[in-house]
DNA sequence: GTCTATATCGCGATAGAC
DNA sequence: GTCTATCGCGATATAGAC
């Protein structure tokens, strides 16, 4: 034991989530989460590049730990099926059973657009590191970023409508739907049952129908 | 001609992004800025949000203008062949020809983070225009947001590496060939044409290759 | 820990356009 | 006159330097 309280990371996320979720992101101080934590403003930055960061403190293994799995997959697996594969593991040890608080979490993110930037950016990181693990199984660095998008977009949707049902049912469901639904939309006969044309209309590219 | 030179924003822009270019965008001040331009600190933040929004001036009608063009297809395209209809027109009319000057700010932007991070923002906002239009023609939701998800990735991935080519190809071929690798992720022969083993290998999901 | 720069924003005054 | 854009001053908070 020293001087200090040795917990004084988890007492600033503490204290920050209260004041965010009492008066607001925008409006919450980082002297005031330091005052209620029992810390100095300068300590707050020591363990937190800005004000936002509390809010990404945990997770920050995901692109470590993806691109293990990514790495430890059957050779034999193209990056789609590997992505299928995976993805419930992922969603299973992570995700499921954290309902309450992500939505909570999510409340707040959907307050500040600086928040959800760094959502944003939280994705990219993670769309960069599946796309490097691809390339190191030697798939073209073309596919692999694309996939690493296309995955990201899957997580993201899926995650969203879980917080967003009224209900409570597994994240699992809405990943299934949601890789269902991506598949879909390229086949997209899924999509439009009624298809009547040709897939790529002749002509079309002339900007005919389009307003500029 | 009034008292103040009528075009203040046009200034403002223009010194700062000579400033981003000499000296780096994170070593130049709003000050610095508002001198070369003749003008004081608070009217700088009466034409922009924050700093970076100098440099998202610009373009920000993208998502009106892809609207429209949405709203008004046909009504027998699916949402993939809009797309896949539509992408040239707006690479032809809104991108095509600006390469060098969207490299040069391509460069800027990837020396922040909080740049990129309005980068990813733009790009998402982008989506959810998307996402909204295709709602508007019947499409469902999960559908809607999926397909747009999916434009904004070939998107982003087609103009970086359109930007990131040693040479000076036209985007189109960027464009083209990122559309046909997305297909290509989801069919998935492809991608990889010696595969081996079923779609979805059975026992998978119950984590045997997974590394946690 | 302390000190400080600088981003950001609120408010009132002002100058000219219509 | 009313409206709009700018100015000038000042306050606060974030974030970084020392």
């Amino acid at each position: 034991m020293g001087r200090w309280q040795p917990d004084a990371r988890e007492r600033l996320v503490r204290a920050a989530l209260e004041l965010f979720a009492e008066v607001g992101f925008a409006e919450t101080t980082v002297p005031a989460i330091t005052a209620r934590a029992g810390l100095t403003t300068r300590t707050f930055f020591r363990h937190f590049a800005d004000k936002r960061e509390v809010l990404f403190a945990g997770e920050d293994d995901l692109p470590v730990v993806i691109t293990a799995m990514i790495h430890d997959a059957p050779a034999h697996f193209t990056p789609w099926q590997l992505i299928e594969a995976g993805l419930d593991t992922v969603m299973n040890t992570r995700f499921e059973g954290r309902l309450a608080e992500l939505r909570l979490r999510a409340a707040v993110v959907a307050t500040d657009t600086g928040l959800q930037e760094r959502e944003l950016r939280k994705m990219a990181v993670l769309a960069d590191a599946m796309a490097s693990a691809f390339e190191h199984r030697g798939v073209d660095p073309l596919t692999s970023r694309l996939t690493a998008e296309m995955t990201a977009s899957v997580f993201r949707v899926a995650i969203e409508r879980w917080l967003q049902q009224p209900s409570d049912k597994p994240l699992r469901q809405f990943m299934h739907g949601t890789l269902r639904a991506m598949r879909g939309v390229v086949d997209d006969k899924t999509v439009s049952p009624e298809r009547p044309g040709p897939v790529y209309p002749p002509g079309v590219q002339n900007s005919e129908w389009t307003t500029w």
